[in-house]
DNA sequence: TCGACATATATCGCGCGATAAATAATCGGA
DNA sequence: TCCGATTATTTATCGCGCGATATATGTCGA
């Protein structure tokens, strides 16, 4: 039997190093926006839903709430968003989009584009790479909350 | 033609997620061990072949230095090895396991296969995706240094 | 042998991310 | 009305990761 312990055989490594590389092709798109990449993930779910909670974004991000907001606030800072008390529920905050924050949607619209052809593989495969990932994903999380 | 710009889709937001599911998997193990993440790597790394430079893991595990002297000046700390000049070229600093660190492959060695079990797939299938991740990885790799 | 350039590592400064633990405010039901 | 649950913030701590720069050493050629 081999040695489970190769460096090169973890998927941890594996991972751990992809996501580092994805970070690098990212960060000099990113910095034309001034975002890093954790705040343009948070940009890109509310483009897809403006007005989500506090909360509600981070289940979506799989993020705390100690690590959302900081990291909301400098957002806020930036003017690309601004966080409300819910007049309903005044425990919740509700994120809401200014327009600036609107309007980066426009300038980050190549950046997927971007990543596929810096993947250099067509979006069909990507896709399918993506949703083993995600699956994976769940498959951790699942067993975190189980024991 | 759809939004490409659907936080599910992203295959960025894939790996990012994946990331700290398996980070959230590790800790608890590598706390008992005292390394974080970035060190239990270079610590395998380490196992793997003691005696290497700090340029040659730079390498193998995609650090700078600036990233990679304070970790190893944390592991040198902590006790699990040392930093030695090389006296062939005093340029040249060589990381060697001390008689802890090497014992510490025992407390971890259980660790990849906790991992294969909370992604809930045979060891082959674990295998395939990995080999798909890492191609990924060097694809981002290259096109970054291509322009 | 001297000087220019290259290499290997370290240092510094910076900001962010992530977590845990404590706090506060609010909500909702018994 | 009170108590537990929920939501978010605050505080403190720590390490990562990078860019720019510094330092020491090595190398090569004129």
């Amino acid at each position: 039997m081999q040695d489970p312990m190769k460096l090169d055989d973890l998927i941890c490594f594996a991972v751990y190093t992809a996501s580092h590389a994805l970070n690098r092709v990212y960060k000099p798109l990113l910095d034309t926006l001034g975002l890093t990449y954790p705040q343009y993930l948070a940009m890109v779910a509310l483009w897809e839903q403006d007005g989500q909670t506090v909360g509600g974004l981070g289940e979506k991000l799989f993020l705390e709430s100690s690590t959302l907001t900081p990291l909301l606030k400098r957002l806020e800072s930036a003017g690309y968003i601004r966080r409300e008390r819910s007049s309903e529920d005044e425990r919740v905050v509700v994120i809401r989009l200014s327009e600036e924050g609107s309007r980066l949607k426009e300038k980050a619209i190549g950046i997927p584009g971007c990543i596929v052809e810096a993947s250099g593989r067509d979006a069909a495969n990507l896709t399918r790479l993506q949703a083993e990932i995600v699956a994976l994903r769940e498959a951790l999380n699942k067993s975190g909350t189980h024991g």
